[in-house]
DNA sequence: GGCCATTATGCAACGAGTTGCACAGCAACG
DNA sequence: CGTTGCTGTGCAACTCGTTGCATAATGGCC
């Protein structure tokens, strides 16, 4: 279970509560751990019982409470543990892979199906590369008076990038031998 | 749920036991959509029951009968239905770039610790480059005499290495920005 | 005035994936 | 001759993740 992970490094960058978490890991830490509102309220409850993050509860008129999470020193200490100990093989779940060798046991209108279908995911992940490189532009433009947080999380984003471009030439290398099959 | 349909390509390139299918998303399909032989077994029995696969049982002497299963009619129809649907959107479990971003919370022995995890994990990524490498060589070096099959096991081949590609250079930038804290 | 989106939290049920174990015989190594 | 490893199948328990729903108030749109 790395999810509780993710939260305690979210949190230690930035205390916040349930629902702001949900939205962060909707754009920057969710782009490398995915995880629903769902999930990180029955984590952060867990992890509250166990002491790891604690809630300072913060009131609204009208809305309900707002609970401000953020780490302890015993959250931090399993953090620590964690970053220890060695990688996870991954399980890779790569759907498109997939259906790319499946098209080889469709006939030619589920091929063309299949283009325009790789033809948007294409399109889906030019939006992403460039939503990363603004967000290169805005938070790491002056190289220089980055500490060693700001200096991680853009080694991080470096590789989001590497990694969308890659993308992108590879479906380009998928759409041009779809077309000639 | 998309391990059915993992295993109706893997079962028309190739029809095969439970155990052999095991392997093969030990070696092949499973770089790109992971699953342990007791998910197969399980999700084999209900295919067989929804009439996508049929058995044929081979009689070993001494082990037990082996079932080879192949892929029907209606389980191809299944994937043709599956290749036409929107690619579902990826849940993205990227441990390494949690923990290279919890790096900014822990002392300088958690983050040469992280170095030497870092460093294992780029020789393993090297190592599975050039088993991508040596089997395209062994596989794929008459691109003249290729079927569709094959052309379409090659271009995902070759995603695999341009991803493996992109992830070494990465982790060297990683290994270069940790070492320079 | 009614509808919908947003902020904010949470339960319940289901489906999928993981872990541990069991059985069974063969082949190869030392 | 015993141990280990490989082929081959499978159950049971558990954890994790997903989906659908519920509540509650605010603010904006038509």
């Amino acid at each position: 279970m790395a999810l509780e992970h993710a939260i305690l490094v979210s949190l230690l960058e930035q205390p916040g509560s349930g629902y702001e978490l949900a939205r962060r890991f909707e754009r920057s830490i969710g782009r490398f751990w995915t995880a629903t509102h769902q999930q990180i309220y029955r984590v952060l409850k867990r992890m509250e019982s166990d002491g790891l993050v604690v809630a300072e509860e913060i009131g609204q008129d009208g809305r309900p409470d707002k609970r401000s999470f953020s780490a302890t020193g015993p959250g931090k200490d399993v953090l620590a543990e964690w970053l220890r100990a060695p990688v996870q093989p991954e399980a890779v779940r790569h759907e498109l892979a997939v259906k790319i060798r499946g098209a080889a046991f469709t006939d030619d209108a589920g091929r063309a199906a299949l283009i325009g279908e790789v033809e948007r995911y294409r399109a889906e992940h030019e939006a992403l590369l460039l939503t990363y490189i603004n967000g290169e532009k805005r938070d790491f433009l002056d190289l220089g008076g980055l500490d060693a947080g700001q200096q991680l999380q853009h080694v991080v984003l470096r590789g989001g990038i590497a990694y969308e471009r890659m993308l992108l030439d590879w479906l380009d290398d998928v759409l041009r031998t779809l077309r000639a099959l």
